[in-house]
Order: C-alpha cells, then structure tokens, then sequence
DNA sequence: TAAATTTGCTAACGAACGTTAGGTTGTGTA
DNA sequence: TACACAACCTAACGTTCGTTAGCAAATTTA
C-alpha cells in the first residue's frame, strides 16, 4: 500500500483525493467545488471518488480536524519550555506561522471552510478553536500579570494577533522573498513593538 | 416609492431583498444560499424575487461595491486633512473601522464572498481592492520616509494592519462593551505601540 | 495459482438549483 | 373610471448536484 522512491512519500489514493479537493476548496470554496470537479481534476468519474471516501462532507473533516491537531501539536511544542510571556507569545506564534505556511491550502480550508460542517462536527470545530484561543489568551493574561504586556482587553487582543496571522496563507508562497521563519519575526516584532520607531 | 414614518426610512423592496441576501451570505456564503432560500426568509416564492432583481449575482455585485464605494469614501474623508502619517494612518484605521461596524453584514460579504463573482466584475473587484491597499501603503511609505514608522516590508504591513482590521466583523455587536471609536482607538494603539508596556 | 483488495467504469436515482413564462391581484395615478 | 404598475403567484424548464448500484479490470496478498 505504502512505497517509497527514493526520499519521496507516494501518498495513497485517499490522500491524492483529499489533496486534490484541499487545492479546490482553497481556491473556489467547498460550496462551489462539485464532486465532478474533483474528479475531473483526479483525470477519474466523479462515481468513482466513492470507492475511496463515504461522502464531500467527509473530506472537509478529515482536513478541518487534521490541521486542528497540528495547530494543537505545534502549540504544545512551542509551550513545552517555561519562559517569559514574551518569548512564549514569541514561540507560539512562530509555530502557528509555521503550521499557516507548511500547508497553505489546508489552512485556507481549516480558516474559512469549517463552517459547512454539519452538526455535531460543527459545534466540536468550533469548541476546538476556542480551546486554542484560550491558549493564547493564558499568554497575554500572565504578561498583563507580570507587567511585560500592556492591553485594553485579553480576548480582544488575541483575536487580533490572530487575525493577522490568519492572513498569511492568501498570500504566502514557498518561493516568496521571506522565509516562514522571517514572517514569524516580523510579525513578532509588529504585534509586540508595533510600527513606531 | 420612498415613504418615511417619523424617523424610519422605509427601504423599497429592492432593498429588502439585498439586505435579507446580504445577512444570508454572511451566515451560509453566497455559493451555499439558494434563491429559495432567500425566498423562504422573505416570506415569498423564490420566483417572485426576479420581479426585482435580474440575478443572484446581481445582488452579490450590488453589494460588494456598494461596499467598496464605502470604503473609498471613509478613506478620503480620513485623509481630507494633512498631517503625520501616525495620525493619517490613525484616521484611515478609524475609518475603516467605522465602514466595517457600521454594516458587519455588508463587510463579511465584501471580505469573502467577492470571488463568487463573474468576470469582468472578479477582476475590477480586485482591482478596486489593490487601489485601496496602495492608499495604506503610500501613509506607511510616507511615515517610514519621515521617521515615524520602522518596518521590514511596507506590503507586509498593510496586509497585517488590514488583515487585523478585517476580523472585527465576526465578533463586533453594536451592543457590545466597546465602541467603534474604542475599537479603533484599541486598534491603532496595538498596531502602533505594540503589546508591550 | 487462487483469493482478496484496490481502483475504476457506466448508468441512473431523486433532489435541488437558477431562472423563465404567463397570469392574478391590489394600489396609486391620469 | 380606466390604466399602469408593483408585487407576487403557480407551473415548469433544463441543468447540476451528491450519491448508489452493479460490474470489470488490475494489482496485491496468501
């Protein structure tokens, strides 16, 4: 099932198909993204794609949940170490950095696609993201205590870190001028110090 | 046509019917809002609403530059008067701010739904939207030039002080504890200053 | 070599889609 | 009173949608 050539991973077809629909969720939207659109981007009948998979709806699951845990996974990591408010703000945003720019197309669909998920996925989805932006929201609630912050409101100010994070995918590319880790520097440098001199 | 009670403008059915879409688009996106859908929330046949309008994406275009008009409008009144490029780029943000508080439902549609849109309109859309970066990047140009700002990538800035602004409208509620003017006050202050005391 | 699995096909289903045609009703205007 | 028009209706169109049934070939495994 599995074969490797050389350095290069040959996914599976299942994989090949959640790729394939990533790419066209990412650029036309789940809504707009035909089953026969995807199997004519595969070069196969779009009958077909249910040898591999139950149903659409599934794809999107499998891909919103999937990048939700490799938020989590990077989150943990960038935690794993005590420090200041400031380097752990420092830290964690490097790995969302990290996660948006690995995988551009995924992001766009965990950032904008999840809300065509049926209930119960839905409400999980949703219940994840919260628990995510209280990890950040922890980070600059111990700043503010330690002195190291100064914000007019916790929540408001995670919602805006996050944002301007979350913009990078639309723009981002692997060959662009700035490396992920050059983006995570400069955005550190913008949400902490800002614009001024 | 037009008929006004007391202080209530009374909109002709027309705009009804924009501005039930508008909410629909926010909520379930253009792709996945059908005109029976639309029908259903006006409380008529879904046919009946081609006496007033001539396509679903007539409605889309009518909104996402109506929106746009918006924002250019806010713009050239904030930079009517001359001054530091802090304060120029304080008032753009405000009156960003204000076009998004004002109407969160048009926003979300002029934010997300615009690829939906057909060519030529796709590409004038964006064209719009290029236009109105380019007048951000000019103020931090300008305050890079005369000192007031340190920054790695003018593009870059935009796109992070942009893509901070652009997430208000999923959380802000004119009954909310802050203000527009709050809002963008708490704004400026983050981007401009930073996190740090 | 036989069996099981993977991968794909054609044909078709019922439902939902945007939209059109043609008609009815009520309301304000000439 | 006659007329125009706005607002909405029913019925239906052609198309596209996600999905299922049943089958065939190729490939992998036992």
């Amino acid at each position: 099932m599995f074969v490797t050539y050389g350095m290069e991973a040959v996914l599976t077809r299942k994989e090949q198909i959640e790729k394939t629909a990533t790419a066209l969720f990412k650029s036309k939207g789940y809504a707009a993204t035909s089953m026969r659109d995807l199997a004519n981007a595969l070069g196969i009948e779009a009958a077909s794609i249910y040898s591999h998979i139950r149903s659409k709806e599934e794809i999107l699951q499998r891909v919103c949940f999937k990048m939700a845990d490799e938020f989590f996974d990077a989150l943990d990591a960038a935690e794993s170490m005590e420090s200041t408010a400031t380097v752990r703000l420092q830290r964690a945003i490097a790995a969302h950095v990290q996660v948006l720019t690995q995988n551009t197309e995924a992001s766009a669909v965990f950032l904008h696609e999840w809300r065509h998920l049926s209930e119960p996925l839905h409400s999980n989805f949703l219940a994840l993201r919260d628990k995510y932006e209280a990890r950040f929201r922890e980070i600059i609630h111990e700043g503010i205590q330690r002195g190291e912050f100064t914000v007019p409101d916790e929540k408001f100010a995670v919602l805006t870190i996050l944002s301007a994070l979350n913009w990078i995918h639309t723009w981002y590319k692997p060959e662009g001028k700035m490396t992920p880790t050059e983006i995570a520097e400069n955005l550190s440098e913008m949400l902490l110090n800002g614009l001024r001199s």
